[in-house]
DNA sequence: ACAATTTAATAGGAATCGCTATTTAAATGT
DNA sequence: ACATTTAAATAGCGATTCCTATTAAATTGT
């Protein structure tokens, strides 16, 4: 029969964002040492050579899943921290944001990347680069708002903004950690609501009593 | 011969406390899980069954590491948060000294503790299990020393010493997280110095400006 | 019907995993 | 000297690691 849509050959029986979607959780909860190729074909209900023929191999699979599960979000919080809000608001909805993504309900504790691949076996440097990568390009981003508020006045001249970016990238690490070992959402917000008023701020100076 | 010091038969190659260090170094650096078994005994220079009767199983000699690796570093810092000191001050060199433990020369980076174990195979979990733990206890001695605050009066009466123990708890994870990331002692101590400006000051509110 | 095309399933390979039964070596006690 | 005691080394077990050569199945084009 003539079939236009369709392409010749035997039709795959695994969806591949769907198997990337069962690879990001796999690897979310379990870390990419803690995950197996056989935990993986288990999950996706397919034998060996179907993941080598669709994914290549574990760590091209790990990088796919990895970039599946961040596409969405990594969207939206750009969004968030582009959009005409003042940067002080932008970096807040930002970090709940982000403590909502730590502790969703029927999906693995903390993020996929923020904690991922710290420690790791020597063959693994090249997967641990990844996601070292991907947290540093995060902080980059934060770091270029923070350059934009300083340009349009809403931030001192004289702002650290480098030391700023690395300060809420700290944030979102431990939140990553404390979700892990099972925070919750209210917690991380609080959290987060301490950690803004480390925010610098040109009205008042903060400490009035000299610290030496 | 007759030597009263020493005991019968043959003498043990390897000194425990140096097998224990040199475990100590391995899982640091490559986690419970990227440091196998061949691994310790290669740089341990022993063979398999010498690991096991020395330290029982894979799982205690990381539990015996651990306690080892921890034990000096965690006295010290002890005696910081309950020196004289004013709470801040203690609370400002107990972050000194953990950035430093994150960047010592010659040694892994990052902690052994703060961000070990996050993810891991659910064979595993009784491992991550120690780690948590540690983590958890690690907090509530800075909840601890701050409730003793509030009490003398250093603090505000109605401070939420949780949440300020799990921030900094959190800026701790996240120096651990960006040590492992590469980031020099230097860069820790800014970040420790930006999260010191969220101490709570009972002299000024800093934001004078509503934020809604 | 039959060839062509594409994918899945079977079966297993080489290496490594954590671990151990057995044997050998090195000390002390008599 | 020789037995006793303690620890190390040899050798390897069963299971699992990531991955693949080969075969079988399921579709389309003619």
């Amino acid at each position: 029969m003539s079939n236009p849509g369709r392409k010749r050959g035997r039709p795959r029986a695994l969806d591949r964002d769907v198997g990337l979607d069962i690879a990001a959780r796999l690897f979310w909860e379990r870390g990419y040492e803690g995950t197996s190729t056989a935990d993986l074909t288990k999950a996706m209900g397919i034998n060996p050579p179907t993941l080598y023929s669709m994914f290549g191999s574990k760590q091209e699979l790990y990088r796919q899943a990895l970039e599946f599960g961040i596409t969405r979000e990594s969207g939206r919080r750009m969004e968030i921290l582009q959009s005409p809000l003042p940067v002080y608001d932008a970096l807040r909805l930002y970090l709940y944001d982000i403590a909502d993504g730590d502790t969703q309900p029927g999906k693995p504790r903390g993020c996929m990347v923020s904690t991922a691949v710290l420690q790791h076996a020597e063959e693994n440097a090249s997967v641990a680069q990844m996601t070292a990568a991907l947290r540093e390009a995060s902080m980059q981003s934060l770091k270029t708002r923070f350059d934009r508020a300083v340009e349009e006045g809403e931030l001192p001249a004289q702002t650290d903004t480098d030391t700023l970016a690395r300060f809420y990238g700290a944030i979102i690490q431990g939140m990553s950690a404390q979700a892990c070992d099972g925070a919750c959402n209210a917690r991380l917000k609080r959290l987060i609501d301490l950690a803004l008023t480390a925010w610098p701020d040109r009205t008042v100076s903060k400490r009035m009593i000299p610290q030496n």
